[in-house]
DNA sequence: CATGACTGTGCAACCGGTTGCATTTCTTAT
DNA sequence: ATAAGAAATGCAACCGGTTGCACAGTCATG
């Protein structure tokens, strides 16, 4: 059985009989830039408005290859900064006529499932936003053809895919600047997940400068980019006695998670123990947390990571470029003030 | 010049010449339950393999008149419950090889241009995840001939589409019981927008109990669900004066805003003032927040929710039906113990 | 060994559009 | 009025699959 005449579909058909004319001239009708008399296009448009016809958009990416729909792949659901990058995202693909279709890469290692998945929905283009995922991963779509934007990746110097993030090592190195002007002494980084490519990043700058410095520098990680993993690693921390008098943490909800731990431990913030963070999301501006923190240009990126899937789309054979975005110190009141 | 071909696609042609076979047989072989012989299947798979070919579901979808695709709608990007809900419908959706055609209807009012677009690319059914649209919005997709449901919608007698949600009545009637078994004299609602749906239900539940037992009622409302109207809204109050003893806020982010607009007032939570919110996101249980809040079972909501899409998606002409999920109070530290 | 019931297979039409090409219609210049 | 060029239109093939139907092959049965 049809279902789609059962769902009493209208077709290029139905209204090319009312409207007298060939199939082909509806079709240029909806085309833009096709040649069509002012005469045909307003019988077309008539019959279409009184039968309710809007073209399949997939039925017309069988001929053209194009659908207009984008796949939108992460992997961190938990972290409250990608509601923020979901909404920039789905604002700004719409905003252009495409379609993001959603990935949900929760416990999902190998980009294989995800790249089979997104062929056989001919996706015009894939981007990654994860901070987190290795090279490799948005590789995977590269080298099946499929045009691929990596946000919020891991900076290198040939590139394979198109990488668009802030430059953690810089950022890493902003920190530790911040905080040695502040006068702290016995410093500390707590990362995110070890294997985190931003993690990796942002420790190898902070540590360079910090170590230049001659300054003590101490170092965990917490198991994922959660307030749970922040909040247990810095109660750890506390519990295991002489804490730092600073940490820089791996981002903002892992901050606020180690926050919560200094708090609970009885220790004022920034008197006690001092914290930074890294995103600037919504949240860290929120009366109740005011935290001091590194702002990331979420906007910026994604606008450019559109940008720049958009050119891939019509000439996939341009050389990747790793775009870097400067970061800035957004001062609030976790951290103690200049001496 | 063909995109397809020159994304260097394998068709079921390819397979079906390399393997020896008809692309009927080709077809059969990745067709549920069609009719192969072990031998040809074996042929096909073997070649199909050699090429990497993955079937196109899009150019099936033209004659199944089934694309697997979901959209889901959303209309608020800055409430962080959003984040659990997309993850939680994302992996439900991918669970079923569902896939999730994301919708962000912010500033959008008329349900119009996601009908158009959304039935311009044949989803098989639409998702609207939204407390504060009206029960119309949805109808509009119903109308338009495409299977819907209505998430966290309002409960009607006799729905016109499938809504599933909590009773925002009884969830108003709960929180103000709680109240008054806590000893509170004088209390407030402090709502999300007036227009919104659950809004208007949680305080008509509200204000039934407390009018009944004679108590002091105060209302206001913030201009949406968020944390910067919530605090908005309770800064007002404060500055005018006299405030309540207790408010029942809208939700869980609007909460939190006006926890922390008493904390920025010097006031004592919940000695000062106690707050009562509505969700119980992640969030609300965060040693730094610690809610005390009316328990919304979103996974079973969400799950129920992907049942029924998927229930209508075989028969669309089932009588609609409202479901409603019992919330419960989740004590935490932001009211008064008992008496 | 003939018969009938089944299982597999390929042909060809179809899903809802697009597009190259040939043909017709309209402009415009002479 | 006429020829040349441009614009508009329809035909038919095609995009990548699915599927009803007819036919061929297999097998158990009488």
């Amino acid at each position: 059985m049809p279902r789609a005449a059962a769902r009493g579909a209208i077709t290029l058909k139905d209204v090319a009989m009312l409207a007298g004319v060939s199939r082909s001239a509806v079709s240029r009708t909806f085309t833009a830039g096709a040649s069509v008399s002012d005469k045909t296009r307003a019988k077309v448009e008539q019959a279409a408005a009184i039968l309710g016809y809007s073209p399949n958009a997939l039925a017309s990416s069988l001929t053209t290859g194009r659908t207009k729909m984008i796949g939108l792949v992460a992997n961190n659901f938990h972290n409250p900064v990608f509601l923020q990058v979901f909404d920039l995202f789905t604002k700004g693909l719409q905003a252009r006529g495409l379609r993001p279709l959603l990935v949900n890469l929760t416990d999902e290692v190998s980009p294989e499932a995800s790249i089979r998945m997104l062929r056989a929905y001919s996706v015009d283009g894939v981007i990654v936003a994860s901070s987190t995922l290795p090279a490799s991963f948005a590789e995977g779509f590269k080298d099946a053809g499929v045009p691929v934007v990596h946000s919020f990746g891991r900076h290198t110097a040939n590139p394979q895919v198109n990488v668009l993030g802030i430059d953690n090592i810089a950022a890493g190195r902003l920190a530790a600047k911040t905080l040695i002007a502040r006068g702290y002494q016995r410093v500390a980084f707590l990362g995110g997940p070890a294997t985190a490519t931003s993690t990796q990043d942002r420790f190898a700058g902070f540590a360079e400068v910090i170590e230049a410095s001659g300054l003590d520098l101490s170092v965990s990680y917490a198991s994922n980019y959660s307030f749970d993993a922040g909040r247990a690693e810095m109660l750890r921390l506390l519990a295991a006695g002489s804490p730092a008098e600073v940490y820089f943490c791996g981002d903002d909800v892992l901050s606020i998670g180690a926050l919560s731990a200094t708090q609970s431990a009885g220790l004022r913030v920034p008197e006690d123990i001092g914290i930074i963070g890294l995103n600037d999301m919504e949240m860290a501006g929120w009366a109740n947390i005011n935290l001091t923190t590194i702002h990331n240009p979420f906007a910026q990126i994604i606008a450019a990571s559109i940008d720049l899937i958009e050119a891939i789309l019509d000439d996939n054979s341009r050389t990747p470029e790793a775009r870097l975005f400067d970061c800035s110190i957004v001062e609030r009141g976790t951290l103690r003030h200049l001496p």
